[in-house]
DNA sequence: AAATATCTCGACTAAAATAGTCGAGATATC
DNA sequence: GATATCTCGACTATTTTAGTCGAGATATTT
């Protein structure tokens, strides 16, 4: 019923992955895709969405790769995923899209059901840094 | 990223409208179809699954329709997308849909979050009825 | 009983979104 | 100069969602 793309949890997994080596230098793509079983080629593309995010950034050549450029604390779930969705209105991310194309004009007795969903989720995704995914990792090995 | 599909929405939008006519007997496909700006023979598809639910029975012939087996203070949201969402794990609503799909086993530092996630939605889907949808229509008309 | 209105059922098609691939080029290191 | 890596844009495949259709069953009216 409500699911996220595959696309978004890769991106979630390799932020993730650039958590885990952060502070320690550039890392490859296929290194990224072989920890968090991801298509390579897949990876490649998503990676250099997320560039432009402000979040990581790249390196080329012999020892390339990407790299986190905040501490996974200052990085949170939420402004991952609220980037890769990109251009939609953030203001109606879970349903209703948009007034164009709602027979209801979005004014209809479900809104502030969606509204409230809305931001339960988002606090949820904005309260989770990826230190806090670190930390939980940690916890269970 | 997260959204709920039309289908869904046409099928709480059709529980609305069954929900508004509540008592007064039958009401047919294609004044529901009307009403909400659902494509009827879609509709049909709809309704007849919904049937199975349990919340719902219908008529044949000339006075037929659908009409509701419950008053709608005791008809949540939450009640028609876990059924209309069919066979799946009803725990993992959100993410990670299945340990099969999942390359980690459905164990990873994401899981806590998504529990969180399926708790928080199915929360308010739980708590809106379709008697609370039918008092914000009535409030702002 | 015949005509008509409505739901019923299963298969079918169409459209859209998602997932994934590819080749050739740019840049950094050895 | 050779090699490893990211970069870019276009391309294809797959899956999911959305929607349609025709023929049959049942209930009401006349």
């Amino acid at each position: 019923m409500i699911r996220t793309h595959k696309k978004e949890q890769y991106a979630l997994r390799a932020m993730l992955e650039l958590a885990k080596k952060s502070g320690k230098g550039p890392t490859k793509i296929s290194e990224i895709a072989a920890a968090q079983a991801i298509p390579t080629r897949f990876l490649e593309v998503i990676l250099s969405q997320l560039k432009a995010s402000g979040f990581v950034d790249s390196k080329r050549g012999f020892y390339g790769g990407y790299y986190l450029l905040r501490s996974p604390d200052k990085i949170t779930v939420g402004d991952i995923l609220r980037f890769m969705q990109g251009d939609e209105d953030p203001a109606h991310l879970v349903s209703c899209r948009s007034k164009k194309e709602c027979p209801f004009n979005c004014d209809c007795a479900f809104v502030p059901m969606w509204t409230k969903l809305n931001k339960a989720v988002f606090k949820i995704y904005d309260e989770t840094s990826f230190q806090d995914l670190l930390n939980i990792e940690r916890m269970r090995h």
